[in-house]
RNA sequence: GGGGUCGUAGUUCAGUUGGUUAGAACGCCGGCCUGUCACGCCGGAGGUCGCGAGUUCGAGUCUCGUCGGCCCCGCCA
């Protein structure tokens, strides 16, 4: 039969089972693995949802089984046949369809393939450029072809879920205005206004309170965000947001509404998770984890031991307290066993968080080991054991520094050593909203105040008259979600009083005239009765590799980039043509 | 911009102190094979050791530079 026949399957490669023995059934597929006895022909079918053994057989179709024999790796191949019961004792535990196979009377060869860069069933992962350049063949191989899959499940669950709170999606603008604040912008240049230059969004933000104003009620999108920044394991230049936005809410409806959102994520995905969330402030995120996004799926909590070291005759630590720092501890659960290269390694990483070093005593049977012992009396170093809650069998760990450098270090430091001591349960999803953000934060290079969220975020009622007094101690209305130590999704109530946004620019250290300049079309927005309003947005990619247990948001992206931003496969970004130049009124001018 | 790490066959990797003709597995090609499923057996092809300099009688191996992948800091919500 020709090949340009059209086939119809009636059944895919993964559903066959012995309930289906008898009936004749169509699958196509990609061939995976031949195996050829010279005679008996057998081949693994796969598509997506699964693998059937096919049998050609020589004296059921001599022609099937002559094809047999040309077909190579990865060809694509229609075959028709009856569904048979293995023989006694073939059947195979490991495959879905391990009880039947199907045995061919005709086979089409529907297309033929080169031999793939890299074996498609292989347990072994070629290297990422290789991956990336053949990302189709990648995708093939199942697993990333999975995640996007649950992916796509995913975003359709959270549009059922949205709809059915009430909210609409609306789509927004990619091309639009370079924003002052946050990230640096791609800039697209524009044709029609020769010297002018639309941004990609870093997100919907400014567009979305329009359509808060506009009476919309409940926005959300799910969408594409461009940030110009260096890529990580968690960041590409483009990324997707599901971006919302709500009138007429405070903090805990937003929490509620994107509990049950993340609830069904996980549902879909077969996870069962606890709601409501933990909460915490920033202040304590940062006082108990040394970060804004703790990891809270095991202990190793940071404790302020400043006022017992304080009373000791360690001079080295008592200097740091005297020039206003602190001494910050952390007790490491089994750490009393690390050998002295161990603590010495550590040491070095404590340097690279930018600590001047890391102080540390063994809490053993025996009593408190270290060579700082000398300079603390049993009374005091049993007082920095009950706060740091240190056990028989830790090692406790100081930093003395400024409180910004002690908690970013020990935070830090918590973090590789739960790693290095298999802390860590992969299996958690472990979530806690952080809130009460700083609004400010101050620039020191800039000597200036900017937007910890950005300009639009509200600040806590009762602490607007700090804008006169110190404006750095005023909190956000602005909240993120961390799970497992990473930051998926952030937002805030937004400001709609006009006054209060004044002050918020006078702040930012903006004239009237600047913010007219840079925001004008909201500022205008806010005048014309703009609700109460806010919103948040939720990282997806982030999400996927969570939920998916992988190790790179790569894994969760159909066409990623390197960290280099270049796609292998597209090989873009590319040069263009003179003329695209001309038109646009650009010139080249690389130094 | 900086630090770390890797780059050897199509793929994943090994390659000793710098020393003869750079290896393995899988894949690929040819042959045989009727119950395999990591099929088996026989035979074969396949290398700019990322690239460029340098040191050396001699470099996959040492040095410097450079390009690229990955991880991190800075940057980035």
């Amino acid at each position: 039969m020709s090949h340009s026949e059209s086939i119809r399957r009636t059944r895919n490669c993964g559903e066959l089972r012995a309930g289906h023995v008898g009936e004749t059934v169509t699958l196509v597929g990609w061939a995976r693995k031949r195996r050829d006895h010279g005679g008996l022909v057998f081949v693994d079918l796969w598509d997506r949802h699964g693998i059937t053994q096919i049998v050609l057989n020589p004296e059921i179709d001599a022609s099937a089984h002559e094809l047999a024999h040309s077909v190579r790796a990865e060809f694509v191949l229609g075959v028709k046949g009856a569904v048979r019961a293995r023989p006694e004792g073939t059947a195979n535990a490991k495959m879905s369809t391990g009880d039947v196979e199907v045995y061919v009377d005709k086979a089409w060869i529907l297309n033929t393939s080169k031999t793939p860069p890299f074996v498609i069933e292989a347990d072994e992962t070629p290297n990422e450029s290789v991956r990336l350049k053949y990302r189709y063949l990648d995708m093939r191989r199942g697993p990333l072809l999975n995640n996007l899959i649950l992916r796509g499940k995913i975003t359709t669950a959270v549009r059922v879920y949205l709809e059915t709170q009430g909210f609409t999606e609306v789509e927004t603008p990619m091309l639009t205005r370079s924003t002052p604040e946050g990230a640096r912008d791609f800039l697209v240049p524009s044709r029609l206004t020769p010297g002018a230059w639309f941004a990609l969004p870093q997100s919907p933000q400014l567009f979305k309170q329009l359509l808060m104003v506009a009476g919309l009620d409940r926005y959300y999108q799910i969408t594409k965000c461009f940030r110009d920044e260096d890529l990580r394991a968690d960041r590409q230049p483009e990324f997707t947001q599901i971006d919302m936005e709500m009138s007429f809410i405070d903090e805990a409806m937003v929490r509620e509404i994107c509990e049950g959102m993340i609830a069904r994520i996980f549902e879909l995905a077969g996870k069962k998770i606890q709601t409501p969330f933990p909460i915490m402030t920033y202040a304590d995120a940062m006082e108990k984890y040394g970060s804004d996004k703790p990891d809270i799926r095991f202990g190793l909590k940071i404790s302020d031991v400043s006022g017992p070291v304080d009373k000791s005759e360690f001079k080295a630590l008592k200097e740091t307290l005297d020039s206003g720092g602190t001494v910050r501890a952390v007790a490491v659960t089994g750490g009393a066993a690390f050998s002295r290269k161990e603590i010495d390694d550590l040491i070095e990483e404590a340097k690279t968080h930018g600590a001047k070093g890391l102080a540390w005593i063994k809490v053993t049977a025996e009593g408190y080991q270290s060579s700082i012992t000398k300079f603390f009396s049993k009374e005091i170093l049993d007082e920095i054991s009950a706060i740091a809650e240190a056990k028989v069998g830790d090692l406790l760990i100081f930093v003395a520094d400024s409180k910004k450098v002690a908690l970013d270090c020990l935070g830090r430091l918590r973090l590789s050593l739960a790693r290095k001591l298999g802390m860590i349960d992969d299996s958690k999803f472990a979530f806690t909203w952080v809130a009460e953000f700083p609004l400010l934060d101050y620039d020191a290079e800039e000597k200036r105040y900017v937007a910890m969220h950005h300009p639009f975020t509200a600040p806590v009622a009762e602490d607007v008259p700090l804008f006169d007094t110190d404006p750095l101690k005023i909190r956000a209305r602005a909240y993120d979600l961390a799970l497992n130590g990473v930051e998926i999704g952030g937002g805030s109530i937004r400001i709609h009083d006009r006054s209060v946004q004044n002050r918020m620019f006078a702040a930012l250290g903006m004239s009237d005239e600047e913010a007219r300049g840079k925001f004008g079309f909201l500022l205008d927005a806010l005048e014309f009765g703009a609700p109460p309003h806010g919103g948040i947005a939720f990282g997806l990619d982030r999400l996927m590799t969570i939920i998916s247990g992988c190790e790179s948001i790569r894994d969760v992206i159909a066409f990623p980039k390197t960290q280099k931003g270049f796609c292998p496969l597209t090989e873009a970004p590319a040069e263009v043509d003179q003329k695209q130049l001309r038109e646009l009124g650009l010139k080249k001018d690389l130094r």
